[in-house]
DNA sequence: ACGGCGTTGCACAGTAGTGTGCAACTCGGG
DNA sequence: CCCGAGTTGCACACTACTGTGCAACGCCGT
C-alpha cells in the first residue's frame, strides 16, 4: 500500500508524532511553512508527511484539535471549584502558560484567510468562559476597567503573545514568565499590583 | 513608454493614491494578499499596479516607509515637552491611535518572514524612545510592573491590536476606543484605574 | 479632433507549492 | 532469513502567483 492508513508500528508512530512536534513549530514561525520544510525539519521526506497525513489541511486540523484540548482541559481543570475572579483569573493564566505556544499557533492561523475552517468556532466556548468570569469579576467589583469584558479577554490574550515574545527575545527569565505575565493580567484588568503579586505568590 | 515612471496626470496620481490606501487595508486582512487581489479591491487591473509599483516588494516598502514616518511624528509631536512619564505615555498612545492600523501591519509584516528587510530596525527608534519611556518611569515609580520595560513595551504593543479588533468586531465604540485602550494601557503599567482616567481626562 | 498618457486585456515564461502514482529500498519482527 | 509495513526518490499534473511585452483602447487637455 503507498500509504499506511491503519499504519502501527513502532517508527511510523514516532514519525508521526515527531511530525506533529516539528509541525508545530515550524507553523509557529512561519504560519505559511510548506508540507517540504516541515517535512525536512523532521528529518523525513515530503511524501513521508502525506503517508501520515492526506493534505496539510488535515495536518494542521490534527494540530488544532489537539491545542484546543490541551487548553480547554488545563483551564477547566485549573479553575474548578474556584469562586473568586481574581484567583479564578491567576490559576487560568499559570495553567495556560505552559500550553500557550499552541494557543499561539491557533491565534496566528485563524487570523490568517480561514486557512482551518472554524477555528474561531472551535476556541469560542473557552473565550465564553473567560469572558464571563471577567464580566463576574466587574460586576463584584474585583477587575476595574474601561474595556468591557470581551473586549478585556482579547487584551488579556494578546499580553500573553507579547509576554512569550518577550521571552523569545530574552528580555523575561523563562521561569519567572508565567508568573510575571499572570501579575500583568490582573494588574491589566484593575487589580493593584501589590494585591495581584500577593494573590500570584499564594497560588501553588 | 509601458510603464509611466514619471506619470503626474490627475487620475494616475489618484489611482496611485488609491492603490496605497487599499493595499494597506487589504494587507491588514491578509499579509498574502496578491497583486491581483490588490489591484480589484482598487479597482483597478493587475497591470496598472505594476505601472506604479515595479514588484510587490516596491508597493509594501513605499507603504512601510510612509507608516514609520507617520507614526514616528505622531509619537515624537505628542511626547514634544512633556515630563510626567504617565502623561507622556498617555499623550503618546491617543496620539498613535489613529494611525494605529499603519502600525498593525508593520508589526504583521515584520512578524512573517523578511518580507521587507528591515521593518524592524526601521522601527527601532520608535521602539527604544517608548521603552526608555517606561523605563523612566518605573524608575520613579509612576509605573509598576513585574516586567521589564523592553517587555512592558511589548505589551503596550500588543494591547493596542487587542482594542483595535475589539473594535473591528463591534465591542467597543470607535469614539471611545483611543481613551479607552489609553486608559488599559496606564493600568496595566501599574497606574492605579483612578488616576489614568482623571490623566486621560485632562488630555485634549 | 488629435496626440499622448494612462489604462486595459492578453499572452507568456518562470517559480513554487500541492497532492498523487509507482518502483525501489530498508529495517525490524516472526 | 525473509515478508511486509514504512520509507524514499522521482515523475507527473495541476494550481496560483509574479513580472514582463505588446497592441489596443479611452479619456483629457489643447
Amino acid at each position: 500500500m503507498t500509504a499506511m492508513t491503519t499504519g502501527n508500528t513502532s517508527r511510523a508512530d514516532a514519525n508521526r508524532r515527531r511530525i506533529l512536534d516539528v509541525a508545530l513549530a515550524e507553523l509557529l514561525r512561519d504560519p505559511d511553512a510548506s508540507m517540504d520544510q516541515i517535512a525536512r525539519a523532521a528529518g523525513v521526506v515530503r511524501r513521508t508527511v502525506y503517508g501520515h497525513f492526506p493534505s496539510r489541511e488535515a495536518l494542521i486540523s490534527t494540530l488544532v484539535d489537539g491545542a484546543v484540548e490541551a487548553l480547554a482541559d488545563a483551564d477547566s481543570r485549573a479553575r474548578h471549584g474556584v469562586t473568586d475572579p481574581a484567583e479564578a483569573v491567576a490559576r487560568s493564566v499559570l495553567a495556560l502558560w505552559p500550553v500557550a505556544d499552541r494557543y499561539r499557533l491557533l491565534i496566528a492561523l485563524a487570523q490568517r484567510t480561514v486557512t482551518v475552517q472554524g477555528i474561531r468556532e472551535r476556541l469560542a466556548p473557552l473565550r465564553d468562559s473567560k469572558v464571563s468570569l471577567l464580566q463576574r469579576g466587574l460586576d463584584e467589583g474585583a477587575f476595574s476597567s474601561p474595556l468591557p469584558a470581551p473586549a478585556l479577554a482579547y487584551v488579556h490574550e494578546q499580553m500573553l503573545f507579547a509576554v512569550m515574545e518577550a521571552v523569545n527575545d530574552g528580555l523575561v527569565a523563562a521561569e519567572e514568565a508565567g508568573r510575571s505575565a499572570t501579575v500583568a493580567v490582573l494588574t491589566a484588568a484593575g487589580v493593584p499590583a501589590s494585591r495581584a503579586t500577593e494573590l500570584v505568590a499564594e497560588v501553588p
